[in-house]
DNA sequence: AAATTAATTGCAATTTTGTTGCATTAAAAT
DNA sequence: ATTTTAATGCAACAAAATTGCAATTAATTT
C-alpha cells in the first residue's frame, strides 16, 4: 500500500473545499487553484482525497459531481453517510446538512451500506430574493 | 406543443425498460435494441420518454444515469418522487422501492421540491451467493 | 546534507459520453 | 392519397474524464 504525500496542489485543493460553504465541482476547484497545477492533476488529487477519507464525493440530482469537506467524519473510521444534502435549484449549490439524520427501514433481505439523500428545492438565501 | 408519435424504436426502448427488473443505462438500452436505430436516436427517445412521463431518469450514486419504468406514477399527474432507489454494489443494478416512503423534516427556511433517496448495499439476490 | 525511493505531476493522446445541424424518412391526421 | 411535421440517420462537434510515460519532488534513509 502506498503512503500519501502532501503537495502544494493537494493542500490548495483541500483548502478550497474545506473553506467553501458548499460543495464544489471539479471545474470550480480547478478554477480556484489556477496555475497551481494541471487539470488532470486536480482529477487525481480529488480521487486521492476521497480514497483518504478527507473529502466527500457527492453526486447531484443532475448527475454532476461535487466535493465537500468532511466535518463530522472521523478519518480513521471512514465516512458516515447518514446525513442529507440540499441541492438548490436556483443557485445550484449543494450543502451538507449534517444535523438531519435519516431513518428508513427496508426488508431484511437488503443489506444497507450507505444512504444518499438529496433534497432539491430552494435554499434559505435564495428564498430571500 | 408537439404531438408524440409511436415508432418501432421508441416502443422497443420502452419495452426494454419496462420489462427489465432494474434500471438500465443508455449503453445497455442501445445494446438491447441493436440494429434498431442509431446511438443518437436512443438518446433522443429517452429524453422524449422522460418528457412524456413514461419513464424515470435516475442518477446513480456514481453519477451514471439510468432509466426505469414508472409503476406507481400517473402519466397525467406527473412523477411522484417520494420513493427510494436501491443501488446494489455487487451487481450494480438499481431498483425502485416504491412502497417505502420517506419522511424528513428540514428547517422552515428550506423550500422542499423533491426528494432523491438512494440506498447502496447488497440486493437480495446478490446476498444469496 | 546527500542519496534513495516511489508518490505525484505535466503533457499529449485517447476514450467516453452526450449534443447539434440538416437532409431524409415515416407516423398519423385530413 | 396527400399533407404535415415528428422522428431518424449520419457526420461533425463538444465536453468530460482517463491513460501512458517520462520528469519531478516529497519524505525517508544513510
Amino acid at each position: 500500500m502506498s503512503t500519501p504525500r502532501n503537495t502544494k496542489a493537494k493542500q490548495a485543493v483541500l483548502n478550497e473545499i474545506n473553506f467553501s460553504g458548499y460543495a464544489l465541482s471539479q471545474p470550480e476547484i480547478f478554477n480556484r487553484v489556477q496555475g497551481m497545477c494541471d487539470r488532470v492533476t486536480v482529477y487525481r488529487i480529488l480521487d486521492r482525497l476521497v480514497r483518504e477519507n478527507k473529502i466527500h464525493k457527492i453526486v447531484n440530482i443532475d448527475g454532476t459531481i461535487n466535493y465537500a469537506g468532511c466535518n463530522s467524519c472521523h478519518e480513521d473510521h471512514g465516512h458516515t453517510h447518514d446525513h442529507l444534502h440540499f441541492s438548490c435549484i436556483t443557485c445550484k449549490k449543494i450543502e451538507c446538512l449534517e444535523e438531519q439524520l435519516i431513518q428508513v427501514s427496508l426488508p431484511d433481505s437488503y443489506q444497507i451500506k450507505e444512504l444518499f439523500l438529496t433534497i432539491s428545492g430552494i435554499c434559505p438565501s435564495c428564498s430571500l430574493s
